[in-house]
DNA sequence: ATCTTTCCCACCTAGGTGTGAACC
DNA sequence: ATGGTTCACACCTAGGTGGGAAAG
């Protein structure tokens, strides 16, 4: 669905996407990752033990106070009040969605830092995992099958005194269904062709029964 | 060479090991480890592409200024002016040293970072790599075959002003004999024995030439 | 001849993929 | 019968070991 990502919607010299109206800038790659799936309909395996998300969340942060200390904190949150089913090769409300699970935010493991620290390196969260066992393992987001959700990165700064001041970007091209299994076989097909870890399958060679009675 | 390490030599409720008198610990595990290789006369294995240390640098620290500013830097200092031979089961000098090659401190990857997250947490140093080509990548030291070695640990402060102070805290216990392959069978045996990606070897079963000559 | 170094190798650790059969 | 879920699995990526033959 939604938008087509062209060259020239790129921002300024160094190849970044302004994803929200704030600091948050995925990389051309990246985002070209992210929106290619969202034209065929995000699918994200959700199983037991917790599986990786694929595509990942990667970007770089602009506009910070340089010394000023962050932390960087990354949610899943619902994007739709509907749950869905996959019919015709398309993904269509089918009623109201489920209670969430209680999550907790996951807090980038490099967090605390300073300002100019985090806007020196790309930021990634490649180890986030989804699952849809209930538990409470920090990086873990436990969700419901056939719902919608979407990512929110949030930038808690540590203020003097302790306090603490919070903004939120929500990300719309992260948008995605979670699953136990594939239902479109475009998402699986490219999923298989641009994660390097799933490029081994090879469709399997049907094995004809052989025939083993014996030659008399 | 030297000491054996004890229980009893613990320092405190957490099993570990002061190393200096500076705020430097290593765990009673880490540090038996390191003593262990001491005993027999630890040798490490360099080569052209880098090879890691085994064991590897690992420690806690403690009574940092919590707010302040810190780097952790690791370097690999002489720890002899003399160049040794492997004679009669034994290391024993011969010469004088080489010139060193110029190499420059790894600044941990954490860095920099503020006391009381340095504190929270085990900082390890699980990817140096020694190598005996001269190169300037970060986080390979360039060392002389057949010289002794030793880990230096130093706290870069970063005070107000832009202004450092720091302090250095070589490590005894680190103190080893760089080689291109192992002269010492007790050092290659313990290596095997304790680093979990050399279990993988077993002696090889001598494959006997098998007769394929025609039978007529 | 002797000793050190190089290179390739089998063999691991560690963990990320989608699949199909079985399960519910 | 239908459709979502679970599980073991083959197949990868990525990279760390010491050994032995060969080279220097």
């Amino acid at each position: 669905m939604q938008m087509k990502l062209t060259e020239d919607m790129v921002d300024g010299k160094d190849n970044c996407i302004p994803l929200t109206n704030g600091p948050i800038r995925m990389s051309l790659m990246e985002a070209k990752l992210w929106y290619t799936f969202l034209e065929v309909g995000t699918e994200m395996i959700i199983n037991r033990t917790g599986r990786r998300m694929f595509p990942y969340v990667e970007f770089s942060l602009r506009g910070l106070d340089p010394v000023g200390l962050y932390d960087v904190m990354f949610d899943i949150i619902p994007a739709s009040n509907k749950c869905f089913k996959f019919l015709n090769n398309k993904w269509v409300p089918i009623g109201k969605k489920e209670h969430e699970f209680k999550t907790q935010p996951f807090k980038h493991p490099d967090s605390p830092r300073i300002g100019s620290e985090w806007m020196a390196r790309k930021i990634s969260f490649e180890k986030v995992k989804l699952s849809n066992r209930p538990g409470s393992k920090s990086g873990i987001f436990t969700l419901h099958t056939q719902q919608k959700y979407l990512v929110r990165i949030s930038l808690v700064k540590h203020e003097k005194g302790g306090e603490v001041s919070v903004v939120e970007y929500p990300i719309q091209a992260t948008t995605f269904i979670a699953v136990t299994a594939y239902n479109n076989r475009k998402v699986a097909d490219l999923k298989i062709n641009s994660n390097p870890y799933s490029k081994a399958f090879r469709y399997p060679v049907k094995s004809l029964p052989i025939d083993v009675s014996p030659i008399n």
